[in-house]
DNA sequence: TAGTGGTCTAGACCACACG
DNA sequence: GTGTGGTCTAGACCACTAC
């Protein structure tokens, strides 16, 4: 029995193909140290679509590890979407090229991960009494000061959207030559704000006169609008903005994974 | 000191109010439980956002449980946005109303959670070869056999979409009275397909001639696009679908959750 | 220094799928 | 039946935060 076992491993593709190493010296987790070397079997394509897994608790001697720490990083990557557990039936490597999930995604960062090099205008950055809408949606009393920012965003040139966004006043220093060479998440990020969650509706319309000309478009031409309101991990509004793309040059594109 | 403790407890509003009662005899897991129990008390405002929920070990004590169980329910609701967690700090209730994260959405099903009391009109149901770019998605070979579905969507009588879908043709059975009934993802659901991820894109662009007719809008007016194949939890493409939404009544509203 | 969550161990029993 | 993942326990030590 176990000599046969031992005898099959040499011909198994996949999980026998692998070597693991582990760091206990490390300040990374062994659970994520794991976790990750799965990770770059299955892309590097050594552990390929239906290949099984084996089960956690040879795994877990073969590792030596204890079976709740495979477990851990093992789930870690079925929520990424990567494999799949069945019980009674054992974990596969998933069929397809799921890549990566929905993020709460940052125009800019979209934009140069797509090599377009996007470039700003700041039209304007200044303190404003916040309408019903803006604070209803950053959660603060009517009237009370925020920061309106104005800015449009192009790409080799070309105007692809009009952004403008609304702060609590004093989150953040805004730096309007900052902001004309990155994107806001990028600033929010390096002042320490970690954002949690959003909340996004997007629509479509036809462009006005005035929205015509900003954006270098036709009247009546199709525009994307997206209003979206971004917390913290407090839970903390910190940024509402509506925007507006013009659709002939930008769409949104995103993968979804479904939550359990 | 412990009787400090106690004394205080009687004044800490929150999580001491809270009465849990755990059935071990259940099929239900013990942490599903008292997930959905501490879920209920955040929901109808036993535990307020910034309540401290109190330290894992003293909490597990109180139940009965083992500390892991204890944090794996806990988990499960950091991963929903209803909790925080810091190290060398504590565990609180978020501070916002986060409701309901980024579902791979059915239009009928949102229709339905919003009362419009969706009806469909079956346009097309046959079988035909497919296409490059429907190929592509499905990962068929071109000119392979896929089933074409094209459907209008009504709410209170008025059209809201046009939707065209793609499938592998036998993956389930499409009966048309069926389909103008409910949704399709419903039918893939009891079908035993788990739908797994979906990858998506929204655009926009201004109606035909044709698309006016159809929807009952002007030529020229704005109209939502979304394209999306979605994959089974073995990666394999069931379903590609390109639809067109009338942008005067329906935008794509859903809640993000950033993923760590 | 004290208290918190983060990680890890070495077992155990159960429910489910498959032959 | 046999093997799989799903759940649960009762401890342990560490890293970080706050005072």
């Amino acid at each position: 029995m176990w000599a046969g076992r031992d005898a099959m491993t040499s011909t198994v593709s996949g999980l026998a193909a692998v070597r693991f190493a582990l760091d206990r010296t490390s300040p990374v987790p062994l659970y994520h140290q794991l976790a990750q070397q799965l990770e770059a079997a299955i892309e590097g394509g050594i552990l390929t679509p239906g290949n099984h897994l084996g089960n956690e608790v040879d795994l877990s001697v073969r590792l030596g590890l204890s079976r709740p720490t495979v477990r851990q990083a093992i789930q870690s990557l079925v929520d990424k979407g990567l494999l799949v557990r069945r019980r009674g039936v054992g974990t596969q490597v998933v069929h397809s090229q799921v890549k990566r999930p929905l993020e709460l995604s940052s125009l800019y960062d979209d934009l140069e991960t797509a090599g377009q090099q996007p470039t700003t205008r700041v039209l304007h950055n200044e303190t404003a009494p916040a309408a019903a809408d803006v604070a209803a949606a950053l959660g603060i009393p009517e009237g009370g000061e925020v920061t309106v920012l104005e800015r449009l965003r192009f790409t080799h040139g070309h105007p692809v959207a009009f952004l403008c966004n609304y702060l609590p006043t004093g989150l953040l220093p805004l730096d309007t030559d900052r902001l004309q060479v990155t994107g806001l998440y990028r600033m929010l990020r390096s002042a320490g704000i970690t954002l949690h969650s959003a909340r996004q509706t997007i629509g479509a319309r036809c462009a006005t006169a005035q929205e015509a000309a900003r954006l270098d478009e036709k009247e009546g031409a199709a525009l994307l609008t997206m209003q979206r309101t971004a917390y913290d991990d407090t839970g903390r509004a910190v940024e509402y903005g509506t925007h507006i793309y013009r659709a002939s040059r930008y769409a949104f594109d995103f993968q979804l994974l479904v939550r359990p």
